[in-house]
DNA sequence: CTCTTGACCACTC
DNA sequence: AGAGTGGCCAAGA
């Protein structure tokens, strides 16, 4: 297709951002996941850049209001989260909503994943029949 | 179509 | 713990 067509549409043609924001969406309060994990959620595991990119979108105000893209933290090392927003004022903001929501940061701002991490859409969508991990012992 | 830019992630020093 | 580098993929000019 030609660059004007890439251009073009930007109401029908979200992209695959939507998929991402369709993840974000399912983020329960007081939980977080990373950018990683989005996009692997969202079928893109290697698009981890794309959903800050995409998230980035969401500030300048729209239809994707109600994506909470507070609860999406960049990737930290031993299994935890960081704010790794650029913006000093998004950055706050993200942590007092997360705050508020009950989610304790460390003294680096780091946010334990295994206390506050989203094990992904499957965890809150337990509806599906299928065996995510092999069940036994 | 080409080049630059990212709210990133992982590895390495 | 902090800084630098490479890779990934798409949007904007």
């Amino acid at each position: 297709m030609t660059a004007r067509e890439q251009a073009s549409s930007e109401l029908d043609t979200v992209s695959w951002w939507d998929d991402f924001y369709r993840v974000v969406r399912l983020i329960p309060p007081g939980r977080v996941t990373t950018y990683g994990a989005v996009a692997a959620f969202g079928g893109h595991p290697r698009a981890a850049r794309h959903v800050g990119y995409a998230m980035a979108a969401l500030k300048e105000g729209g239809k994707n209001a109600d994506v909470p893209w507070q609860r999406v933290l960049g990737a930290a090392p031993r299994g935890k989260a960081r704010v790794t927003i650029k913006d000093p004022v998004g950055g706050a903001v993200q942590r007092a909503i997360l705050e508020a929501e009950g989610v304790a940061f460390d003294a680096l701002g780091r946010i334990d994943l295994a206390a506050f991490g989203w094990a992904g859409p499957g965890a809150e969508k337990p509806k599906r029949p299928t065996k995510p991990k092999k069940k036994g012992a």
